[in-house]
DNA sequence: GGTTCCCGATCGATCGATCGATCGGGCATG
DNA sequence: CATGCCCGATCGATCGATCGATCGGGAACC
């Protein structure tokens, strides 16, 4: 993408995430990115096609990693994985994930079904991750759906609050939800320095995936 | 309340959880309501006095019941009322707390802050629950405040989807939401029986707070 | 000289909010 | 009981502002 189309995606990813889509105009945009509002339609097509694209990316990059995290593994490595990856995007990402989480609403039908598409194939890891737990032993939940929707929603949540200024670092912040999942899923935790291991090796790929923009 | 007065508060509050504040217009709460839209202000303020209205009263009924939740018990159980309490509001009035959690952003200044303030008071009664617990050895947590929130978020995301058309009953939900969150507090749980004398205590408190309306 | 980048001007539509006017039922006065 | 008045409730019309989007043309670069 040019310089110029990644500042006009950059203005909305702010915006949308800080005003909402609906709370967001055109000039306010064009403002950010320091264009003229009929320069933006030089970059982007729609207002919705914008929210659009930054969401089925950031969904996409998700799902890819999630992808590659869950590739091998028993059923305790994945979903701790999953957490971990889930909270350091949605810690470093913080304005797009929040964009994807609150403004499935003002998608228009089709788009929505998309977007809807990509999620419900990144929460499928989660649920596989969980089933299988649940059917070997590793895990004890009585209602494995629930469990990870609960689940889904306390990691994403730390979207809402997170900084960078806070007391604990990002990689502590992962390890204590990933010990708080594992608390949901009635399982026992691994060694300490393997679930160090586990956070860095995730953190890495969530670098890799994200960075290069 | 006059009965006209309700539907428009019974209106705004769907559009609102549904569209957002800004994607709500005047004349879709008119409309909604059976009114016209220059009636509509014969009832209200502002459209953002009508979302504050909502937002507090909603807020403090939240606010009351914790409070006489909390008034003695032992953390344990504390906290497994206030989880109660939070999972239920959220699921029987699931569009009002929708709009209370997600359009704080919509909020001028001055009225944020005074919501902000409310939001405040209840999560200190987690906070208390939580901190005290941890003191007498009944919770195991490394990072009290990351498990306040992460919590919240949980127990309130079942706003995001429940339906009372789902295969399990409110009360076995509330069951599985308390225990998920023993186990992010690292606590044991109670014996069945007792567990489900908290959750039937709690969904009475519910009923007598939020029904009268 | 075409292509890319950019903007001032402007479009019709819709926004939140207000206006003056009307209707009808209670209520005090005679 | 009848009359006249008041007032809550309601509406159609309309306000100025802003919405998302488009146009034609200028400037810069290859």
């Amino acid at each position: 993408m040019s310089p110029t189309g990644s500042r006009v995606r950059d203005a909305a990813i702010e915006l949308f995430a800080e005003r909402g889509f609906h709370g967001t105009g055109i000039r306010d945009l064009a403002e950010r990115a320091g264009l003229s509002s009929a320069t933006l339609y030089h970059y982007m097509g729609t207002k919705e096609d914008l929210l659009v694209s930054i969401m089925t990316t950031s969904l996409g990059r998700l799902l890819t990693a999630g992808e590659r995290l869950t590739a091998d593994g028993d059923p305790l490595a994945r979903i701790t994985a999953l957490v971990e990856l889930h909270v350091l995007t949605h810690a470093v990402r913080r304005l797009e994930t929040r964009v994807v989480d609150d403004e499935m609403r003002s998608l228009s039908p089709d788009h929505r079904a998309t977007v809807v598409a990509l999620r419900d194939r990144y929460e499928h890891l989660w649920q596989d991750a969980i089933d299988t737990g649940c059917a070997t032993g590793a895990f004890h939940v009585r209602a494995p759906r629930v469990a990870r929707l609960a689940l889904l929603e306390m990691c994403g949540g730390i979207a809402r609050w997170y900084t960078p200024d806070g007391p604990i670092p990002l990689e502590q912040l992962a390890l204590r939800y990933a010990e708080m999942a594992l608390g949901v899923l009635g399982a026992a935790g691994p060694p300490p320095e393997l679930a160090v291991d586990s956070v860095r090796r995730t953190m890495a790929l969530v670098d890799e995936i994200w960075l290069p923009d």
